[in-house]
DNA sequence: TTGTATGCGTTATCAA
DNA sequence: TTGATAACGCATACAA
């Protein structure tokens, strides 16, 4: 009985005494109809619960409105928040989101993007992971849009986000040095993304500019247990670090509560902590934590800008670098 | 030039040569197709990069296998696992999630729904908010599976997920009796919906049968600094609470830190806490908060095994009941 | 097993 | 401004 049954624009038509090219026409924007026969097919339509088709239309179109999100560990605070971000201002521009969750295994981004590429979506954007030179290339040549963030990757072709990971680190480097800290740590997770290890760089190098060494420790996924344990594993050392720079918040929390409650180390007094994305967390004041902003909002206008934009003018422009602003609270000694 | 030229079945079948019906034939489920025949179709499409297009699938099947998101706050730790699920659990089903992001305004669910309609989503599960009647029976009217989870509403054809929120609040309260508790307060949101005010009813009965009175405010949206809020509200009367149920961790969290931070109160010491949700934070050792667990695979599994179901037999089933379990840790006294 | 023909709900083109 | 008609890419009933 209930088998989907959606209306069609040809019984519209018939219900309004028009031809369905006439209802067609006054459910696409800047088409010409009269108004008496505009308000015929509003009223049929209504009536009968009328609603286009937008899969008919994209087969005709060519464009289905549709634009693939590509991501993993989407639970995550700072994921959750762009992913927020995003989808908002994709609403705001008339299209939809498209929800592909991938995991750590080989291959999931390929399979991913091929989803997007079987429901035509208009474009994908990946927050995680890099799929394959052949997928991306299938995509492009298929005049699919792609939008990489934070996979400082040079895909060609494909619209590159990326933050001054490295100079933010440096900045962290300089504000440890000026507390007094001589005994620098960078706490990083095994996961070797592109951002994380622009952010390591960044912080050793400038380090050891000032003449400070860094001890960096890899443990682990990108999250709060990983941080815990690079606590444990830092911190029962014979030369403890004075200073940390940890390379998500997440890690940093766990940095945190495992010095603090396993440790008894006073931050910032004892050990200077920054973290990095400014999560919701990061401000609550158990941690009080002093971090770099990913600026979520930011990425998500420029991603649905440039998907907007013109695909002739915006050939020219392939990558942006946006600023990840110093959330200054209360890990590090002085200001 | 690299306008969307998305190669077709036509075109396969050309280079294969064979007629265009064996190349749908090859890509669907459980036709006949000789070896041979299949294997120069798929040669033929390797080659080529052909995918087959969903959106014309969709129209031809009457079923797009798209399953739309509808959800409000998706930030938030408790929102975004269940979402994360969700996805993961439609993929695992050969399905896809389409996401649509609510706000707080009103006929923002209606208008997700109107969407899941223009894209002819085999279903929609509703995670926030509740849309008017008119428009879920449209879509129960055009064969649109609807499934709302933690919505305690009866709408008719709508499979509805729920918790034992009533009989979960009651437990605390006899838990707060145990731990010597005798001054209990109640700390919810504003948002009033279905789920917070079960238990909020749950715990105030419970605590009432038990001869205690509690003290209930209600105060801003359902957040960390709604919780801090209304701690400061709490702890600055004369008669303190020395046991204080929040409807959500999110708010606990906030309450700690403020109770903890502001007015030096020892938990579980001085103060008994207890949260509802199990976000990942609540085990943090900030917190390590005694609260439920929402069973966010269940749900899922639950939501798309519905949907998965025969339309038939599933007509009988028409809402579960999922229990939330008590995850103890430290911020009640005894156990 | 294979190919031919038809229809799904649109929008674009064109003639009126 | 309007209506008829031709695509869009696919799956299926039917005949071979």
């Amino acid at each position: 009985m209930s088998q989907k049954v959606f209306v069609s624009a040809q019984e519209v038509a018939q219900k309004a005494g028009v031809s369905r090219s006439a209802v067609s026409r006054t459910f696409t924007a800047g088409a010409s109809v009269s108004p008496k026969t505009r308000q015929k097919v509003m009223e049929a339509a209504e009536a009968l619960g009328y609603h286009v088709n937008h899969l008919a239309r994209g087969l005709m179109l060519n464009e289905s409105g549709i634009v693939c999100l590509i991501v993993s560990d989407m639970g995550t605070p700072y994921r959750s928040e762009l992913l927020r971000a995003l989808t908002q201002q994709l609403q705001n521009s008339g299209k939809i989101a498209m929800l592909i969750n991938t995991d750590r295994s080989d291959g999931s981004v390929d399979l991913a993007l091929k989803q997007a590429i079987h429901y035509r979506a208009d474009a994908s954007i990946i927050l995680s992971g890099l799929p394959d030179k052949s997928i991306t290339d299938l995509c492009l040549k298929n005049g699919q849009r792609l939008v990489l963030i934070n996979r400082d990757d040079d895909r060609k072709g494909a619209f590159r986000i990326n933050l001054d990971d490295e100079e933010a680190a440096a900045c962290i480097a300089t504000a440890f040095h000026r507390a007094g800290c001589r005994k620098l740590a960078f706490v990083n997770s095994q996961a070797g993304t592109p951002s994380l290890m622009a952010r390591e760089r960044g912080f050793v190098n400038a380090a050891n500019a000032l003449g400070l060494d860094v001890a960096v420790v890899h443990n682990g996924p990108t999250g709060y247990q990983s941080g815990r344990a690079m606590a444990q594993q830092l911190l029962t050392r014979p030369d403890r670090p004075d200073a940390v720079f940890c390379a998500t918040d997440l890690l940093a929390c766990g940095f945190m509560d495992a010095a603090r409650h396993q440790f008894s180390v006073t931050i910032p007094d004892e050990l200077c902590v920054a973290g990095f994305d400014d999560i919701e967390q990061a401000s609550w004041s158990s941690y009080e934590l002093t971090t770099f902003s990913q600026p979520v909002d930011e990425i998500a206008r420029q991603a649905v800008g440039w998907l907007e934009a013109d695909m002739l003018s915006s050939n020219q422009i392939t990558s942006v670098r946006l600023h990840a602003d110093l959330v200054w609270r209360n890990s590090i000694r002085g200001k």
